[in-house]
DNA sequence: TGATAAAAAGACGTTGACCTCTTTTATGAG
DNA sequence: CTCATAAAAGAGGTCAACGTCTTTTTATCA
């Protein structure tokens, strides 16, 4: 249950333009990769990749930068996984012996089945906006 | 929640010298890998790791092979976990900022805590003799 | 003792995640 | 229109997980 680098980078760089837009209106990739301490060219083909999926809006140039769109807090953690990790890690045995499957068990599908399904239902259920509205914020200094 | 094929392999092949062991004394990696469809010589190696940490026996030469002895079925699984994958995945923040620590939690602490602290216990509580003993045995013929 | 069988050991190859660097393209200011 | 700026694009590098192959060591038995 640790996800991917790429996964903790696009998630913790949507809360940070989605909260810097509400007094700026975009954020360059400089400023996302210091402030997030990411490498910056690899931080840049996450979000170039998060801007050609729609989740924000990118503009070249001077001034330019990303911001956050219509959708950008309504994105569902598990789609966000689906585009950094694939969604394999939820389907597969995890022995990877093959899809996982209840009919034909693998030594430890009984006892592991209940957790990973509450993991994928949190991550159906939760948006990026969810982990921004929680009561507790103190998780904003840790982005 | 995808673990390391190393692991698989090294419990789905403990299990089956575990069963084999009841009826025929020892066992060859040939059959291991020929029964579990796992790549010989990267088996070997796994095989030779747990014969020197004690958690099976081996013995060279002719009509040699590896062997359960009286500790194999009391290994907790993360014990296992511990030699194929490491504990890190156990203690580090799911999205990889430090140490995983509800003090300074990362924005996807709160929604992934317990799912993960439910996982650590049943690995550290189950052993491999528990997955064998399960009234449900349908997982043998997927071992 | 010599032939043989099986694990141990270790060199080497492959692949994907992660990261860096350089070049190209788009855009706003003067 | 030209220049500066910032994202887009893409070539390339590193490393660990995974896997293959060959050689060495150890044990058995005729
Ligand atoms: S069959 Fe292996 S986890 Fe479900
Ligand atoms: S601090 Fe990130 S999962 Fe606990």
């Amino acid at each position: 249950m640790v996800f991917s680098k790429s996964f903790g980078y696009a998630l913790r760089s949507i809360l940070y333009v989605v909260m810097i837009n509400e007094n700026q209106s975009r954020v360059q990739i400089q400023e996302v990769a210091d402030n997030l301490q990411i490498p910056k060219h690899f931080l840049g083909k996450i979000m170039k990749m998060l801007a050609k999926e729609k989740i924000i809006d990118s503009v070249k140039g001077p001034f330019g930068g990303f911001s956050v769109n219509d959708g950008t807090t309504s994105i569902p953690l598990i789609r966000l996984m689906e585009l950094t990790d694939g969604l394999e890690q939820f389907q597969e045995c995890s022995l990877r012996l093959r899809k996982c499957n209840a009919d034909k068990p693998c030594p430890m599908h009984h006892r592991i089945a209940q957790n990973r399904n509450e993991l994928i239902a949190m991550f159906s259920s939760t948006t990026v906006g969810d982990l921004i509205k929680s009561d507790d914020k103190d998780f904003i200094y840790s982005i």
